[in-house]
DNA sequence: CCCTAAACGAGACGGTACGTCACGTCTTTGA
DNA sequence: TCAAAGACGTGACGTACCGTCTCGTTTAGGG
């Protein structure tokens, strides 16, 4: 799991010999990188600038990411929060609206540079990319599982309904217009929910979208090499 | 419109003093850039590199372009060969599938990995929205109002449908999967079209989306310094 | 003489046909570049700054002189004030005296600033000192024939005294000490009066000194090519 | 006196942290600089060449010397050979006409461009009086005592003779006559001795020239940043 | 009186060097 | 051992000149 480690993983960490490496160090490094990621975007993320806001050294950070990608992909799946309450008015469209509009506030703060920040660093370097689909946090961006079936219980979708319009478009959408900063108000959102994902949603019979969700969060029984956790 | 002499804006160009600019050298210049682009990525283009390939001198470069970033979306927008023929695949199905692959296709080469820096961009200078626009809007981010109108003759849709979730939807999931290098295959841009374009556009009664139109950027007559058309 | 004249040189210019040559210009450009010269020494004359200040364009400065190091050279000789006063304070002493302090004082002013400047320029480039022994008007470091005669007159010095000492010694201590910021005071300037310029003169019979001498003007037979009068 | 780590001032160097610095390349760098001088002047010096042939990288460079002027300084003040031998030719005319032809010499390499830049350099910065004081002094500006005893003894000079009219006179002459390419040959040499060197020292009773000596500059212990010992 | 040749301003052009910055690796000392 | 500090080679960045060139526009004077 870890980057540099031994194969085996003996179960008790072995002490290995030598300083062992300051466990504070690690989080230092990936706080002061998600700042910099949100404050100025991915090309003010320079090495040196995060040693030394760090309080570390550069072979510091060497040791423990290989390099700038891998860094920052670790930086953002470090970013985590208390979960979010459970979204429940009542109405399908009402939760759906509920959801939309916590993705856009989480977009219209700071948390929102980072998202640009990510993709500017996609645009420059293609794997990373790669890295943030395995290793990224999800955004707010899926549809709980609790609040599809409230609303087949209640009846508003079929029971073959799934989760995956509202996955696909909602976080599209809204990622995209906080890119261009286009505004992304209360009449827009209920737009999009009623031309959009109800219709889509209604429709139902969809089986499961092929290949990996996008934004899907890192499940607990991923094999993908993690270097998250160094 | 013009970033050298706005005040007047004579209708001839007005033959502005000195030697004038060697027409060919920026075409050379652009071409190069997209090669370079399309080979290698983003860090590849680097304006030494660019120079020297396209036959002139950095200064020749950044007499045209202030910053590469400048360069990079100048060569994007440049980029045009003859408008893309119509589509009329016979259902509306098929023409959401083969607007879909010509989007999907734009974007999987490499010009995708530019189009964030253009969103970016375009949140603070609406001309690159402008050129967004175009060049998006040439190559399937729109749903021509001809298929439209055609499938509504075929009974396939009502006549109130509108082209609002294929213009809003296509073109966020594409843009987005491409950033993340997310797979755009075929069975995934079937099941967008069957489990949400269709739907949505078959639900109908949208009115026009509230709000300015994504990727709706400055109008022709703007002001605002351009600096894709130097 | 002229620098692009044809061979001959006609008695009368001849009038060359097309429009002839704004003789304001070349003065604007040449005050601006003693300007220069003199603000912030030779690196900061460029070309560019020297025609946007004149108020011209770079092609109608290098219509004169053919590059940089020539202009610097026709600078220098262009500069001129009214002659000073002749010196007569009664002793030979007194008037060495007062030349050195005269001398002393054009360093200490703007003009030294020059002198630094072209020894810097110099430095670069060693055409530049051949230009400037031929071009450079005196700086006051030679010793005048009128004090040297009075003196021989007044028996303080023999007959067959020269002004060689003066001339060699004089410009180059204080030129020297003014370059290196050393003070150049009063019983600094004594000091040097008695201990060496008035035993070297009053030893005599030196002949001529070999070679040009330093910062001769140029004297109205020379024959070298003169870059000073385009 | 060293530039980095003012404050303790600790009797040992005390092992900075961290790589240190390879001491062969400084020596390198010098190197190759001297030669480039020597070989086609102060313009032909440019740091990517200079990098180029010693081997190692312009960051290399630059890490040592802020700027190209600052590496110039640097090597002119390395470059040394063993201490010239003595002068004793029998007579006060042939040591003095040695001394003089050797730091003819010295000015005549191409050291002697770049004399005018640590003049410059020293107005601002004492350390670079010191390093001149040491440079000249090594090779002749100097009037060393054992040959003003000599003469003393040989009956040439008066026991009250200083050194003062040689130590002023000869550098200041030649150094200006080598930065304006006037000739410095052996009938110049001779005449400067003979009407101007010789009588000044025989007058004798010169007490010490009042105020600082020519090139006497910081002495060691003094605080100045040094830019000459990396 | 027009014609023509040159001066003029503006600025493009190919070069070359500057000094800065970041990357990722290497090499020390000290804990 | 590893941590820390920082030197190292590489290579791009954006700026500033240099000296040359090409425009379109003036301005004399000679036919």
């Amino acid at each position: 799991m870890s980057y540099r480690n031994p194969p085996p993983r003996p179960a008790q960490p072995a002490a290995r010999p030598g300083r062992p490496r300051d466990p504070g160090k690690a989080d230092a490094i990936l706080s002061v990188t998600l700042s910099l990621l949100a404050e100025a975007g991915y090309d003010a993320v320079s090495m040196e600038r995060v040693a030394a806001r760090a309080g570390t050294s550069k072979a510091t950070v060497y040791r423990r990411w290989p390099d700038k990608r891998a860094l920052v992909a670790a930086a953002i799946g470090h970013q985590q929060g208390p979960p979010p309450p459970d979204v429940d008015t009542g109405s399908l469209r009402g939760d759906l609206l509920a959801l939309c509009r916590r993705l856009a506030q989480m977009l219209g703060r700071s948390e929102g540079r980072l998202v640009v920040a990510l993709l500017q660093g996609a645009a420059r370097d293609p794997a990373l990319g790669d890295l943030m689909e395995r290793t990224a946090g999800h955004t707010g961006a899926r549809l709980p599982d609790v609040v599809l079936r409230r609303a087949v219980a209640r009846g508003e979708l079929p029971a073959t309904a799934t989760s995956y319009a509202f996955d696909e478009v909602a976080g599209s959408a809204l990622v995209l217009r906080a890119l261009t900063g286009a505004p992304v108000d209360d009449p827009y959102l209920e737009h999009l929910v009623d031309a959009v994902l109800l219709p889509a949603l209604a429709h139902g019979d969809a089986g499961p979208p092929p290949g990996p969700a996008l934004f899907a969060g890192a499940t607990a029984d991923d094999d993908a090499p993690d270097t998250t956790t160094p």
